[in-house]
DNA sequence: TTTTAATTAAACTTTTTGGTATATTTTTGT
DNA sequence: ACAAAAATATACCAAAAAGTTTAATTAAAA
């Protein structure tokens, strides 16, 4: 079980995600954060050592509850295309993301491009992996006989993240969630193209 | 000709424009446009009314600029093919963009999505009208003969932007052009497929 | 049930930031 | 050349935000 000081600091983390991930890095501030937890200062420095700390973390803990929904939900699907197309449902309500304010990993990833390299090399590595992943399981399908090796799943793969996390800004921008389906559609028929 | 007080205005959004694409909103600050611009607090505020008005005078500029020189590449094409292939070309790299920062629009739009409504309204209005261009030039390809009315236009110009402006936050975060490069190959090559 | 750890409350300091005021100097348009 | 406009220099103010301190209190683990 988890210590007392351990509970809170999760507590402090979950709430303080959606605040950073809506007002930013920079936008985000301490005040905020008390508000929301109803701690007070001390009890908040007795966990993080300053603001840079406490924005650190919370990335931290966006980028693993992400990390985590996004492969249990790819795990969902057997095949390789069921698990692509899992993926991709996973943005299909736009407007409504499980964490306040839109995809975390493309919102640090506008803030930190200028201003928070440490940051920013995290994000990259995320991407990256992401990016090893998706292309793996289009591999594995290509291997299987199930998609055919005309198929370049690098190519696939950075289009249909590109695609689908450009699109959940517009959407949100826009506030609607209609292009974002045709667009689901879309990127599911054209791997659909090339299963066998 | 302009006068001084035009000038200088002009100068002063001209030089503010990076430093808001690249630190945001919330974390640009108007010490950083004093010692960019090297003018005093006097003369910066005898042309705003405060950071609020500068913020969005900053806005207006970035996305006039831009969509000037977007109108303009995409002019230069004679075609519907030419001019999409010329908006795609327009993102080749993606690391070095006109304006520091990667592109303004998504910028903005991540930082005003829970945060600044009429800023939002304004980048929305700037897609709406980007997309109603778009599936405005395609439309006219496939009247002209040039492209097969299979294609929807509405449904490609929606994945051609949301592709290519996730993709620009993305390879500034890996600090790699690579994937953008196959990426506008992959997009061409799905326009092409529609032509006759 | 202690005693240790965690939290509160409240007052306070420092830094950053946005904004104001004004006398002086420099430009500029005519 | 001159009056008006623009910009400077400088000092100052106020508010917001980050961070500190400490004594008192509460809750939890041993």
């Amino acid at each position: 079980m988890l210590t007392k000081a351990e509970r809170t600091k999760q507590f402090i983390l979950e709430t303080a995600a959606p605040i950073f991930n809506q007002k930013g890095i920079s936008g985000a501030n301490i005040d905020d954060v008390l508000a929301a937890t109803k701690l007070t200062k001390g009890c908040l420095y007795g966990h993080f050592e300053g603001k840079e700390d406490l924005a650190l973390q919370v990335v931290d803990f966006m980028l693993k509850s992400n990390g985590e929904k996004m492969l249990s939900t790819i795990s969902k699907g057997k095949t390789a295309k069921a698990k692509v197309f899992a993926f991709l449902d996973f943005y299909k309500d736009p407007l409504n993301t499980y964490l306040k304010g839109g995809c975390p990993i493309f919102n640090v990833a506008v803030e930190s491009d200028d201003n928070f390299p440490a940051i920013k090399e995290k994000i990259a590595g995320v991407i990256r992996r992401g990016q090893e992943i998706f292309i793996g399981v289009l591999n594995q399908g290509i291997k299987d006989g199930e998609l055919s090796d005309k198929l370049d799943p690098a190519v696939y793969a950075f289009k249909a993240v590109a695609a689908v996390e450009g699109a959940v800004v517009m959407c949100r921008s826009m506030n609607t969630a209609k292009p974002m389906a045709s667009l689901l559609k879309s990127l599911k028929a054209e791997l659909e193209s090339y299963a066998i």
